[in-house]
DNA sequence: GTGAAAGCGCTAACAT
DNA sequence: ATGTTAGCGCTTTCAC
């Protein structure tokens, strides 16, 4: 309630000297500084931060735009994201865009009125277009938006190497490949053009099954991947998401169908679901701690004018289980 | 980069004008009004939203503290309180507590300063005194703060009877159940009393072992979970939160321990992960959507002025699996 | 060192 | 119907 003004004429100054003592910006005598403080704390002040942004032309608020943010791998990319921000002195606004592009759209006008100071878009339901010729930063994670924007994602390629390695060393000749929607050429999708490459040059067979994976339901996967299992009995390993993996899993199980000895699994993602099912699900690790303070860093540099890298690619990891 | 100004004065008109036009308030000429929008667009004007709020001193925003995102069920709730947001034109702002209490402090600093219209709160690292006396409006999820501030809670009463009837009708004589931490009497500990009530009343005998569900990694559960299967070996019924439950019937499944013949358990919460094991899960279902709309419904009511409830309880239900 | 005053960009009351 | 002007509460020159 107590505005600048009254600490100042309480304290018998003006309100810059005021303003000076409280953000320890200029010359401010301790004398004065002292009592100014005092009386700011015994009259309650509290700075108005709505002032302050508009003189100041910042908010300290970076919007973070999801997908889903009940989607375990959202939210933690989201967890780690603000953690990030907050360490920074940031606070985070979410876009949960959840399919409708409306949203999104709304959330990069919000940007352009200037009510937050940047975005890192984690979802991609509009054009490219939407989030060029934008004054204030922008960080894409996984996706390429352009040359202006940078862009933050797992190596993919990487990781369907390590899966095809895993699965070769454990014999698999015959082995189906779950996701990837190979239109838009996303960064995800490399995993699966890697996995078939290397595979295939070792003399392996691939199927691949393109689906996405822009999680309705849970149940919504048990069915597609039983229904798929039901389909190709002469496999003898599977690259799915984790999702897809412990479905797979629990439909072995309940088939007879031993697990690793007649069909071996390997995940992708490194959800806590795969340490979930017994055995453990062999998976590739994408390290969201990781991504998500390096798309918070590219932020911060934008933010002080630094011109980050174009591109950052993070390393995964396999997760050693009982499927492979 | 346009400013209010320069459309006013390219369309020969005064900056008020322009505002009305603009926002639809007060009069202003079909044909001026027509000119200005045109002029507006020509020139890419966006209205900067902290000049705005600064006049208007509201922001359009709602601050949303929460224990972990990346718990399936406070990313579940923060989803639909983030629809629920949306839909009445807000955006939210998150607060993730991780149990450090200086950064729920930090938050309500941030509506003290008016950055943020008002808070609903669904952690409770902090006492609270904290948000008692604070001008703007905060909803509580999950506790009782006080006659000052609206509360939104499970009938947890209603789910801990769900539990024992279910388990007594299948002839559950001696069971245990886990959680509920007696000194603070949330709402959520209500559940377990009502439980005990029941069963003892019917004349089952009930072990309750005190735990809390500050979830870190799900098998930090694992293992608690499986201790005390190891020590409990004449227990014939479990009631816990679903993440114990889908680890007891793990353990159950792998010790020979025939689920439902020998041991019934029950959950809590109505997690996806309840229906991911095979058997699904039997387990109490919070309303989720609905705790999460009525919490939006209350913050919308105050922020009118309008006073709302001291308390509201939404039902939750049965959700029927394999376990009981 | 400190006070006065000019913005920041918009809204709304008040003239005209 | 429209222009002018006074805030909104703070930061930041720029004199003194």
């Amino acid at each position: 309630m107590a505005s600048i003004r009254e600490v100042a004429k309480e304290a018998g100054v003006g309100v810059g000297t005021v303003s000076r003592a409280l953000n320890g910006n200029g010359y401010v005598a301790e004398e004065t500084k002292k009592r100014i403080l005092e009386i700011a704390k015994r009259l309650d002040y509290t700075p108005n931060e709505m002032a302050r942004n508009l003189s100041s032309k910042r908010t300290g608020i970076i919007g973070i735009v999801v997908p889903d943010i009940e989607n375990p791998f959202w939210g933690r990319y989201l967890k780690y994201v603000e953690i990030g921000l907050y360490n920074h002195g940031f606070k985070s606004l979410i876009c949960n865009t959840i399919g409708v592009s409306n949203r999104e759209q709304d959330f990069i006008d919000f940007l352009k009125r200037k009510a937050i100071d940047g975005i890192i878009v984690a979802s991609h339901s509009l054009n490219d277009e939407a989030y060029l010729n934008l004054k204030q930063p922008v960080v894409s994670f996984e996706r390429d938006m352009g040359p202006s924007i940078p862009q933050v994602c797992s190596n993919h390629g990487q990781g369907g190497r390590f899966a095809a390695e895993k699965l070769l060393k454990a014999g698999c000749k015959q082995v189906i490949q779950l996701g990837g929607t190979y239109n838009g050429r996303t960064p995800a999708d490399e995993r699966h053009h890697e996995f078939k490459r290397v595979m295939e040059a070792a003399g392996a067979h691939v199927t691949t099954i393109e689906m996405s994976w822009d999680m309705v339901e849970y149940d919504h996967y048990r069915k597609i991947m039983e229904s798929y299992m039901e389909l190709f009995t002469k496999v003898d390993g599977i690259f799915t998401a984790d999702i897809g993996a412990y479905f797979c899993l629990a439909f072995a199980k309940k088939n007879g169908i031993k697990v690793p000895e007649e069909l071996k699994i390997i995940g992708f993602d490194g959800l806590e679901i795969t340490r979930m099912s017994d055995p453990n699900i062999t998976t590739i690790v994408q390290d969201i701690p990781v991504l998500a303070r390096i798309s918070v860093e590219c932020m911060i540099d934008m933010l002080k004018g630094k011109k980050p890298k174009a591109k950052y690619l993070v390393d995964v990891s396999v997760q050693e289980g009982g499927t492979v």
